[in-house]
DNA sequence: CTGAAAGCGCTTACAG
DNA sequence: CTGAAAGCGCTTACAG
């Protein structure tokens, strides 16, 4: 005996082809007479199709996911509101982690084509011309998220925006000797524009004293380029961290060196990640709405594989939080 | 043109039949001259095998995870070093997300074995009936991760040592009126084992004032919870938490009632996250190695799938983390 | 509305 | 070591 039942045990009992089945499975018109008996078949097996048996369907209703780690503090959010949304749809999503290799990356992206994805999400870090050929060779659609694709569809947040409110609060705070605590340009996304957009919102208010340091998206590189940063006498009024975690690393810093934020040092983050509420002062930061963004790319996603049409670039809102964390 | 090259346009630009080139995929032998041909065509078409295409094989080379969400502060850590072990060994991990729906779960279970994966790794948070029903019915390798599982294969954290390595700290440090800030014993291995070898500890040391709060995982409830206990004058001198977050709602409730940790409340968690070295005292904790176990699980599930013989259940070790938070 | 047949991309005995 | 054929579980034109 087999241990799974299959298409044909459930044909074979409810007395009807095969094809009758896989039409009734997926809502084809079908005689209501044999509907009952393929159902009654269904449970008594308690059949379910092999999702990945359909290699010669149109549609595999399956969307794959690329995304760079598991580890990070929106990545869950995202994908539990990826999961979620397909799931209601009846879709499988189909989960590839590559520890941010790019090589693997783009790869992948083949390979899901190969497996007759309905189509992709990639949640992206840094887009290269390999991605584009690889999108471009693919008739899979796939949307990128985090990171502007120029040549197709992005989902990202509003970074220029979120970081202009910021510059403009900074700014308004009376606070004129700025210090960026910030990841690499590589990132467009977050190294770039979200940089650029404190810098306007700055600007217009007249704040120009603005200087540089380079860090990554670790706290451990955030915690050694702070205390640095803080053992010069000369140092800026207001750290602007590119991340909350970056701001974590500045918190602790601080801590070390005896100084007080925000009476000795304004410290300003990006996330608003839930662990804000415990640090002392509350960590004034903006937020992105990561649930909504990855519903709207699994929405969008799936009026790609209808080939209905989408818009190429959607932006996210944002909320700044005020905590203390400037003076 | 199709789109993508197929098993067939490799066989026939290398001029061998088909039979012969997944011969040479799967590693089995073929002739110096055939192998070279077929390498040749690989490397011109960037051929690549559909992973879901392999409907008849013995070995899928895929391993389903089972997850309750990927929300918690273990579980990217666990799914990371999962996914890594299980690609060095080019197997695919395939992850199923149940937000905690025990019968989902549980139907997951034969989905897998449906789709022919060569194992299954369930993070457990609480095995019923019907998973060891579902788990005798399929002839798929399960190991459960985190929870007990009696008649089958288990990878859990040695609660019960780690546990009464703690209460014995605190017995030691003089303190003996104790509360107890737990989740539900529907959870064996958190709400019943890890309590249990906390009490083991504190009684081998003379400790029997010991009263139980009820909360659950989350720092809300934790919170509101930890407020009614700290406004108690009779309140316990320590408060051990079954989590890090919880002990987090601890910190919070203790801060606005003006309560010094450690000076005037003790607080001990579970879990030794990396957000710990933020709070003021830092925590005092346990921390289990999530790396550790979550390849032993999959170095397990390997295993079984090839028929060699594996340990019933397999307790991973802990590090105690002293931090500030015990007078 | 339905069945027989062919097909999806791969693997597996079975001869040779 | 290799090829032709059958098969995995499903879907899809194509007749009827």
């Amino acid at each position: 005996m087999k241990e799974h039942s299959t298409i044909d045990d459930v044909a074979a009992m409810a007395g009807v082809a095969k094809s009758t089945v896989s039409r009734y499975l997926n809502g084809k018109p079908v005689r209501e007479e044999s509907a009952r008996r393929i159902q009654q078949a269904i449970d008594h097996y308690h059949y379910e199709a092999n999702v990945f048996a359909r290699l010669s369907a149109k549609q595999s209703h399956i969307i794959g996911i690329i995304l760079p780690g598991f580890d990070s503090v929106t990545t869950p959010r995202v994908l539990t509101a990826i999961d979620k949304y397909l799931r209601a749809k009846s879709y499988t999503p189909l989960f590839i982690n590559t520890e941010a290799d790019l090589a693997y990356e783009v790869r992948s992206i083949g390979s899901l084509a190969r497996m007759n994805v309905d189509g992709i999400i990639l949640v992206a870090t840094c887009i290269t011309p390999a991605h584009e050929k690889a999108v471009a060779a693919v008739k899979t659609p796939v949307v990128f998220m985090g990171q502007e694709f120029a040549s197709g569809v992005s989902i990202l947040d509003d970074n220029l925006a979120a970081g202009e409110a910021l510059g403009r609060y900074i700014a308004g705070r009376g606070l004129s000797r700025v210090g960026f605590l910030w990841v690499s340009e590589d990132d467009i996304a977050v190294g770039q524009q979200r940089k650029e957009g404190v810098l306007r919102g700055l600007q217009a208010c007249g704040v120009t004293d603005v200087r540089n340091y380079l860090a990554d998206f670790t706290y451990q590189t955030a915690l050694s380029v702070a205390r640095n940063i803080l053992r010069d006498p000369d140092r800026p009024e207001v750290l602007v961290c590119a991340t909350d975690r970056i701001a974590y690393g500045v918190y602790k810093a601080a801590r070390e060196l005896g100084l007080r934020i925000p009476q000795d040092l304004s410290v300003t983050g990006f996330g608003g990640y839930e662990t804000n509420e415990l640090l002392i002062p509350p960590l004034t930061t903006i937020r992105f709405d990561a649930e909504t963004q990855a519903v709207i790319c699994a929405e969008t996603v799936l009026k790609m594989s209808r080939g209905e049409p989408v818009s190429q670039k959607q932006l996210i809102g944002y909320h700044f939080l005020e905590g203390g964390s400037v003076r």
